[in-house]
DNA sequence: GTCTATAGCCAGATAGAC
DNA sequence: GTCTATCTGGCTATAGAC
């Protein structure tokens, strides 16, 4: 399907995906998002009004792509290790298929934190209760070293989203080209939990 | 000492870090660190000539006040315990005064990955060489499970790094106030530490 | 609904008085 | 060196023709 026969407010929203998903909301154009979309500036506002509604239904589409399948492990019905390895290996092939995501999350987050306590209202929101009840439980029978479930949700996240986030920094330090950063972040889609579960595990 | 008894070019240094540090190049404004600087705009422009020669100077600076560090512990005589130990507590210790450091210095990389390209023939830029053969050398002497120096070297920058990058998420989703996040990042001084060892050492 | 032209604003940069 | 006033360009948004 070519652009010309797609509906104009999806050729839109997503064109405004990929020019705020790299640049943000300050360094974005309309112009720039009229171009990706191959129709002239004044459509984008006869369509979503202004710049802040446009991003803001760009945001909230995005916010909603993650936090659901986020939830929905933490939540389900398996031991915190398949909980570690599902996710990960979920998340790293999502996100690989949508590597500016996190950024633009977090980014727009930092800069708004007040939009986003409205988010946990409105939207399917990810909640840690279940997985810290879970992870207490299975370090009282001996399966895991003690951690606190805020520690090691902090380093499951960023074990998997930081590469994402910092690849130039990375690519820079340790000098690596595209190719190979591809295949470090294949690689990653299982040893990431390996790497979390060697560090808690009780053998 | 007051503002009023440095010297300007000082002041607006000061100003443009605080600035920068927080909303980037895009979303800073010159009157908004003139007014931190408590001079006026045109006197931004007669130091600096442009908003674009001030941010790189502040650029330069942050980056340099992160590479050495790195780059010391990369490649002292150490062993690659007590790196990740030492790295790990530095890093977050320093960064803990500093929490807008990494996020505006990867930002704006990986907005411009051609400056950074740039800083590699200047600056003195951290080099994974020496590591990768430590930690090579300590794996067939059998203290550490066998894994790429680049995947580690990835871990650890993570481990260290995310939490601050994503702070406002992680708050958000583990429901945690600025008192308490503080604790966790604390802590995190000395258990970043453990995990990796915990995650790689053969005991 | 679609497009062109333009209003209106804001931010970086400079001229010129002191 | 310092300051006020102003220029200039770029960007969001809209008016109005079709």
């Amino acid at each position: 399907m070519t652009k010309k026969e797609q509906n104009i407010e999806e050729r839109i929203l997503k064109a405004a995906e990929q020019i705020f998903h790299k640049k943000g909301m300050d360094g974005a154009r309309m112009q720039e998002i009229a171009d990706e979309a191959e129709i002239n500036k004044a459509m984008l506002h006869y369509y979503f009004r202004s710049k802040q509604l446009l991003f803001e239904a760009v945001f909230i589409k995005a916010f909603s792509m993650l936090a659901p399948r986020l939830n929905k492990i933490l939540n389900d019905e398996s031991s915190i290790e398949d909980k570690v390895r599902n996710f990960s290996f979920n998340y790293i092939s999502f996100i690989s298929e949508h590597p500016y995501l996190p950024n633009f999350i977090i980014q727009e987050l930092n800069k708004n934190p007040d939009f986003f306590l409205s988010l946990k209202s409105k939207q399917e929101f990810p909640k840690l209760d279940g997985f810290k009840k879970q992870l207490e439980e299975e370090i009282d029978k001996g399966l895991f070293k003690p951690i606190k479930a805020e520690q090691l949700f902090i380093n499951i996240i960023s074990l998997n989203a930081f590469p994402f986030i910092g690849e130039s920094l990375i690519k820079g330090i340790a000098n690596i080209d595209d190719d190979n950063y591809n295949k470090l972040i294949e690689e990653r889609k299982t040893q990431v939990a390996d790497f979390i579960i060697d560090a808690i595990k009780i053998k």
